[in-house]
Parts: structure tokens; sequence; C-alpha cells
RNA sequence: GGUCCUAUCGUCUAGUGGCCUAGGACACAGCCCUUUCAAGGCUGCGGCGCGGGUUCGAAUCCCGCUAGGACCGCCA
């Protein structure tokens, strides 16, 4: 961890909508930076859209944000040496440095509006960490279909100050180090180092992010299905596989080191090592990642994973100790690449309901089978490896008998699935009663 | 139309002139394990967009082409 304790970053979400992925992304990386160098993250709210910005998106993005595990040293709801950090409560220090330009003779008023003037023949150049060296002369900023040089708009008619001119104000005043955000704002970075330089002040560093596509290599949208980060937590992806897997998206820790923990990925992120290609959002690596964490979880965190979606399928789990509830998701591990797909293959373990609705005998050699489970229900131990001892014996005393012929019935009558755990394990953790209950309703 | 950016297996990427007959991961296929299915182990499939240079030598540097993309809003 190197120690540049005046690195600070930022991410300046517009709350217009719920934390989505790109900016889930872009927040990651700028933690990501601040960590690393142990300097400051600030959290910045850009709502000067006031049609579309409203409180409770400003909410859902900060509990996203928690939820993703990224924490903020300065913000709106914490307070900071350089606030307030909503732009709403901002504006009279934009009309100040506005009307400055305007006495400078650098910008001019457009009826309510300020516009600030772009002067042909100017080199606004800048390297950027990730791109590199980017060169743009002023005279490039047309207007759409047209010769013209394009002025940019700082104070809109509504008395708001406009992004491109807004982000440099509190950018400077915020005292950032870096600004990293996606690359889609590569274009739009010139122009604010023109107002930079209008207002003679440092430019910071860049650094510019890949984008994320969707399948289709398409900017990510909602076509694409999910965006909103709490949309994959209500899949049953967890927190710590969504940072994981975003920190991926654009970024190696150049040692084939893929599965990690925050605090790794804080120890070893550099931004020189940011890649340059947009990156397609796979949900199969997800999924793989998702697995990863899920079976290295502690028992008890792995337990309050799953529990919600055991509570929303309608199950007891109450009727359960915790203990009980752990071991079972221990043996579950690697089974189910989401939480939700965990609890799902393992709802037998909570209730006797979802087999009896799943599984119906059918066609089978009961008479054989009472003959094998009075055997296992006669032995001494309720223990897997002795069950299986049981069954084995049986198998080799009895002609042509195979293991599958006895195993899948009880397979099915235990979990009414085709596919579980060892089912011997199964039922050394169901115990002996349960297991008897549920063998009993379906044979005997 | 203008400005800018990008280009390694299907996907995420390693690679910064020789260690590359290009490495890893996911996905996919096969095998092993096995009471089922996962997990795990092993093997396989598969890529430097094209064309020119520079160099003893290029995935790596330069030029062109092609293909994608971003921005050009009183949205951010």
């Amino acid at each position: 961890m190197s120690d540049n304790k005046n690195v600070r970053v930022r991410f300046a979400p517009s709350p217009t909508g719920a934390l989505h992925i790109g900016g889930g992304h872009t927040a990651l990386f700028n933690w990501l930076w601040a960590r690393h160098n142990n300097g400051k993250f600030i959290l910045r709210i850009e709502d000067t859209d006031l049609v579309r910005s409203t409180k409770e998106y400003e909410q859902t993005i900060m509990s996203g944000m928690k939820w993703l595990g990224l924490d903020w040293d300065e913000g709106p709801d914490i307070g900071g040496d350089y606030g307030p950090y909503r732009q709403s409560e901002r504006l009279d220090i934009y009309r100040d440095y506005a009307n400055k330009l305007v006495n400078e003779g650098k910008a001019y008023k457009d009826g309510e509006a300020i516009i600030f003037k772009v002067e042909p023949g100017q080199d606004i150049s800048f390297n950027d960490i990730v791109y590199g060296q980017i060169n743009v002369m002023s005279d490039g900023l047309k207007e759409q279909n047209s010769d013209k040089l394009k002025d940019i708009v700082i104070i809109k008619s509504d008395g708001m100050p406009t992004y491109n001119y807004a982000v440099v104000i509190d950018d400077h005043l915020m005292k950032m180090t870096h600004v990293i955000r996606g690359e889609d704002h590569i274009s739009n970075t010139p122009k604010q180092i023109l107002i930079y330089r209008a207002l003679g002040w440092e430019v910071p560093t860049f650094a510019h992010l890949p984008m994320i596509l969707g399948r289709d290599k398409k900017k990510l949208s909602k076509r694409h299905g999910a965006t909103s980060i709490y949309e994959y937590r209500d899949m049953g992806y967890m927190p710590d596989s969504m940072f994981n897997f975003l920190a991926l998206l654009g970024w190696s820790a150049g040692d084939d080191k893929e599965i990690f923990t925050r605090s790794q990925a804080a120890e070893w992120f550099e931004l020189s090592r940011v890649t340059k290609k947009a990156a397609v959002f796979d949900f199969d690596k997800l999924n793989y990642i998702n697995q990863e964490h899920l079976k290295a979880l502690a028992p008890d965190v792995r337990l309050s994973m799953i529990k919600p979606f055991w509570i929303e399928a309608g199950l007891p789990v109450e009727s359960h100790s915790d203990k009980y509830l752990e071991d079972a998701l221990t043996l579950m591990a690697g089974r189910g690449r989401t939480a939700k797909e965990m609890a799902e293959f393992s709802d037998y373990f909570v209730s006797f309901e979802p087999v009896k609705a799943r599984w119906t005998p059918e066609g089978l050699d009961k008479e054989k089978l009472n003959e094998f489970f009075k055997e296992l229900f006669a032995s001494p131990e309720w223990k897997a490896e002795a069950l299986e001892n049981i069954a084995r014996n049986f198998i080799a005393s009895h002609e042509g008998a195979k293991m599958k012929d006895y195993a899948m019935p009880l397979r099915f009558a235990l979990t009414g699935m085709k596919v579980s755990p060892g089912i011997f394990e199964v039922a050394e953790l169901m115990g002996k009663d349960e297991c008897e209950k549920r063998v009993k309703f379906y044979f005997d």
C-alpha cells in the first residue's frame, strides 16, 4: 500500500436513478485508488438537473455503495472540510465564479444564462494515466454539423450550473488530485481544462476508465437486463463478488490473482494497470466469482446470505438452530452459483413440505427398499460412515443389488431431488427421527 | 459532418522488441473421482483485425486501412 495521503478522489453521481453497474464500477475504482494510497474518497451529489434528481435516488445510491463496501470519507451525509457536498447547495459558489469570468471578459451573458467563450488556437491536450497523451486543439470544439466554434454554457437559464462547469469548480475547491471517471468523459475533459485555465487553477490528473458493455458489445443498458446494483443483490449475488467482478473489468493484478477481497484489491490496485478497451459484462464469470466467494464464506456469514432467500420462499427457518442450518450449508458448499440457487437447492433441510410437493415414488420395488430401510434405521449410530457401511453390506449380500438403486430412493425421500450432497451425510445431519419420518411417509 | 478513443482465444485478461511454437481465468468438450449432481484434479478446443514499414528480431514501435465506440445538450 503506498502512502500518498494527499490523494483525494471522488465519485460524483447524479441522483436520477439507482446505482447502476457503470456507476458502481467508477465508484469502485475511485475507492480503490483512495484506499491504495491511504488517501480520501469523497462522495459528491450532482443534483443540478432539477427535473430528474430526487432525494430518494440519492439515498438509494448511497446504500448501494455501502452494500458494495465502498465507504467514503466526506459526503453529504457525513460532511467534511470542503462541503457542502451537494451541488444544489453550492449555487452561490458557481454564480460567483461565473460572474468573475464575465467580469474578466472570459464569459458572457445570454439572457439568464452565462456562456464561456471558447477561443480558437488553444492547445488543450492532456495526459491521461490510462489513455496516455490525448491531443486536442480548441479549434476542434465545433457545433454539430457546423464549422462554428461551440461556446460552453456554464450557467443555465434556470440558474443552475452545467456539468462541465460545476465539475471543475467542485473538483478544484474540493482539492481533487485525480479525476477518475468513465471514458465517455474524455471528450469533455478539454472543455473543462479551458475553464481551469480561465480561472487560473491547476488541472488535476485524469484517469479515464473503459466502458462496460453488454453481451452484444453495446453500452450496458436496460435492454441487457439487470443494470442496477440492487438487482444483483436480489438475484443472490453477494457484495464481495460484485466488488471482485467489477474490479476485474478493466483491471488485473497482473499475477493471475482473480479471486480476492476488498483489502487485497486495494493493496494491489494501480491506475497504471487499468486497460483501455471496453469490457463486456460476462455473467458466466460473475457466476463463477460468486460461487468462489460463496465457498469461501464463514458458516455464519454464509447463513446470513442464504437465510433471506429461504424466508422469501416461505420456509420455516426459525424452527431450526443456526448451527444446523450452517452445517447444512457447509454440506452444500460448491453447489449453486448464487445465494438464491443455494437456497433453492437446499430447501429440504429446512422443511419436508417442498419434498412432498416434488416427489411421488413410482415403479419402485418397495419390498426390497423396506428391507433396506429397516436395516438402515437399525443402525446403532446415525453417522454417515456407519450408514454407508450398512448400505454397502446390504448390496454385497443381495444378488444384483446396486448402490444407486437404494441411494437414489433414499435421496428422493429425503430431498425430493435427484441431486444432493452425499445422501448419507445429508441423513446424518437431518437426524434419525427426521429421516425416519420422511422415509415412512413414502414407504412402509 | 467535426474531434477524440479502442483493437490479443467466444468473454475477462497477461504481455511494454528477443524468455511467446503468445500465459492464466471463465465458458465449452473429454477423462478421473463417484450413490446423484456439483466441487476438485487432468487433458483438449480456441486468439495477436488487415496491409505496409522500422529492426538481426515485432503481439509489442511507426504509417495506412478496416471495424467498433465516445463526445459535439441550458443531461450528467
